[in-house]
RNA sequence: GCGUCCGUAGCUUAGUGGAUAGAGCGCUGGCCUCCGGAGCCAGAGGUCGGGGGUUCGAAUCCCUCCGGACGCGCCA
């Protein structure tokens, strides 16, 4: 679609005085199909032509009359409206996706850039809870997204392995924990830990000072607080993996805070040596203020480091070893203020690349309403979600398909993917209000429904193959040349047509707005067009060369389902 | 108090300068002797938080007020 605009746009580029880019921007998707398929508001160019909107429609008209692409070209209060040759989009279409679906979606934009995505990054010996979901699950997509589009990507999984919270654990542990309890339940123990020591801090502020004490201990390399705290994060981890695998998602490094222990002291010493460190309460900073934002606090007054020194000491990391242009954070919007701060020191610190950080923010979650407060204990586990999830998957399975070969795996691809879809179909800034009767739903615009669509795709696929003869399963695939001009979808084939053909509009607006939501929304709109296509137009009972046709059309609805849910990382079952 | 973000149907939301503001859930009513009914179609439901401004044109941009979330030096 974007190249027939561009086509169209070099027609009339000079006419309107306009680049062709502004030109093909310009042009727009008409609301009602009857108008159109492509429109172009000439009510822009009046001041600069100087002559009324209509007059220059009519112009417009005039000059695409001679474009073959194009069966019509009407005008209508200010607008052009333009119905292109379905043969045109079918065969562009079908080549373009003929060595590789992908093709349809990405013109590989960032080929030889390397990007880094922080994301998922949970707390070592806190449970892995519905808030850990959109970090993981937006951060995932976004990988594959910016994969996709020609990036070589890396995933990091900045681990919250240090830091004070940390001494809370330990002193909690050393108070009233039990060896043998926490290799019992290592998670929900440590946790409970955990949440125990804030109630009692509530009564008891001092706990707070020993707190703070173990983690010095740990700084420092006591033997004793480093074993408990390299055994927790063991624990942790093998807990946070299972997880990890049910949600098909990868890391490429586990790259904890602890790992930049011993490269913050260069970033202090860069700080000094360029004179940005102020001391202030007995704690050094930087002054930010000049930029309208409180200062930066990159060693405490008790001497210990403070998470700005380590992400700055990450970043520097992931640009200098690992080589990446372009590094991004998928982290809470209460964090905001944070990555300016962090952002702003890179940029006095003299690196230019600092323009290429950004924090991708999303919102918070709730449950029922409530805000979630892992101190307090308000959890909900991920693990019981899926959990549920998946059991639904199982009993909807039961009752209308028992005869499915791999109920359990299916149960699992469906469950899980209905959990992610959820998450990924709104805005990413917007706060989630997690509720059971939304995620347990698998009707309307759901992960299942866009699976759904995909199986029913392949059944009728396979069902085909059944009915039909090789030979002529094999024999057309797109249309041949001298059909072009009788050529004629019927209209639930065309819209279905033409909302594939625009994957790569929505393909990079997803990119360039880091919104994974705005590829889940092209899968829902593709589904809706197939499955009405579906309903409308009898695809093995047409005759012959409809048929050839309408299968073309499947084939090529499958596959973009498919890839579109894997950029997702959901999977796509060819049966449920 | 200051800063950032958000406010669209009962609920969840799309649309961020263009035509009559689109969907889903829920509700009401249709559609399988036919390729999968986790589907399709239709109906009811909207002061796009209020007011002002810019513009040929505003849900969208600017101002202001109201409501909400988050943040504002030794947690991350």
């Amino acid at each position: 679609m974007r190249t027939v605009k561009i086509e169209l746009a070099n027609k009339i580029a000079s006419t309107l005085q306009e680049t062709p880019e502004n030109c093909a921007m310009l042009m727009e998707y008409p609301p009602n199909p009857e108008l159109g398929d492509l429109a172009l508001p000439c009510f822009k160019f009046a001041k600069k032509l100087r002559k009324n909107p209509q007059q220059i429609a009519h112009d417009i008209a005039q000059l695409l009359k001679s474009a073959t692409c194009l069966e019509s070209v009407t005008v209508e209060n200010g607008y052009v409206n333009m119905k292109i040759r379905h043969s045109v989009i079918w065969n562009k279409v079908f080549e373009i996706s003929s060595t590789h679906i992908a093709n349809l979606f990405t013109r590989q934009r960032f080929l030889g850039k390397r990007v880094a995505i922080d994301y998922s990054s949970p707390n070592i010996a806190k449970p892995f809870g519905v808030g850990h979901l959109r970090s993981t699950i937006i951060g995932e997509a976004l990988l594959r997204m910016l994969k996709e589009d020609g990036f070589e990507g890396i995933g990091i999984n900045h681990l919250g392995d240090w830091g004070t919270q940390f001494g809370k654990v330990i002193a909690a542990y050393q108070k009233w924990g039990s060896e043998d309890k926490v290799k019992e339940n290592p998670i929900r123990e440590l946790f409970q830990l955990y949440v125990r020591f804030h109630q009692e801090a509530e009564q008891n502020p001092h706990l707070e000072e020993e707190a703070r004490y173990c983690f010095k201990k740990l700084e420092d390399g006591d033997e004793e607080t480093i074993r408990l705290w390299q055994w927790f994060i063991k624990e942790s981890l093998t807990g946070f993996e299972k997880t990890y695998r049910l949600l098909g998602v990868h890391f490429d490094h586990y790259l904890g805070e602890s790992f930049y222990n011993d490269k913050m002291e260069a970033v202090v010493e860069e700080l000094q040596d360029k004179h940005l460190l102020v001391e202030s309460d007995g704690a050094f900073v930087v002054d930010l203020s000049e930029w309208n934002m409180p200062p930066c606090i990159i060693r405490k007054s008790d001497g210990t480091t403070i998470y700005a020194t380590r992400d700055l000491a990450a970043a520097l990391y992931r640009h200098d070893k690992l080589h990446a242009d372009y590094l991004l954070y998928v982290v809470g919007s209460e964090q905001t203020l944070h990555f300016q701060q962090v952002f702003k020191v890179l940029d006095l610190m003299g690196r230019d690349w600092s323009s290429n950080c950004v924090h991708v923010a999303f919102g918070l979650m709730k449950f029922n309403g409530e805000k979630l407060s892992t101190r307090r204990g308000h959890v909900v586990y991920l693990e019981d979600v899926l959990e549920k999830a998946i059991q639904e998957a199982r009993s909807i399975i039961e009752s209308k398909n028992p005869n499915l070969s791999n109920p359990d795996e299916v149960a699992r691809q469906v469950g899980v993917g209905a959990v992610i879809f959820n998450d990924l179909k709104t805005y990413r800034i917007h706060d989630v209000d997690f509720r059971y009767e939304d995620v347990l739903n698998f009707d309307g615009e759901t992960g299942p429904y866009v699976q759904y669509t995909h199986a029913r795709a392949c059944s009728v696929l396979r069902k085909a193959l059944t009915t039909i003869s090789q030979e002529e399963m094999n024999s057309s695939v797109s249309v041949p040349d001298v059909a072009l001009q009788s050529f004629t979808l019927t209209p639930s084939e065309w819209s279905l047509l033409k909302q594939i053909a625009q994957a790569n509009e929505f393909f990079e607006r997803a990119v360039d707005q880091y919104d994974p939501s705005v590829i889940a929304r092209f899968a829902l709109l593709v589904s809706h067009a197939f499955n009405r296509f579906y309903h409308d137009d009898p695809i093995l009972t047409a005759p012959h060369s409809i048929r050839q046709r309408r299968l073309d059309l499947v084939r090529l609805t499958k596959h973009v389902l498919a890839h579109t849910l894997h950029l997702l990382a959901i999977e796509a079952p060819e049966a449920m």
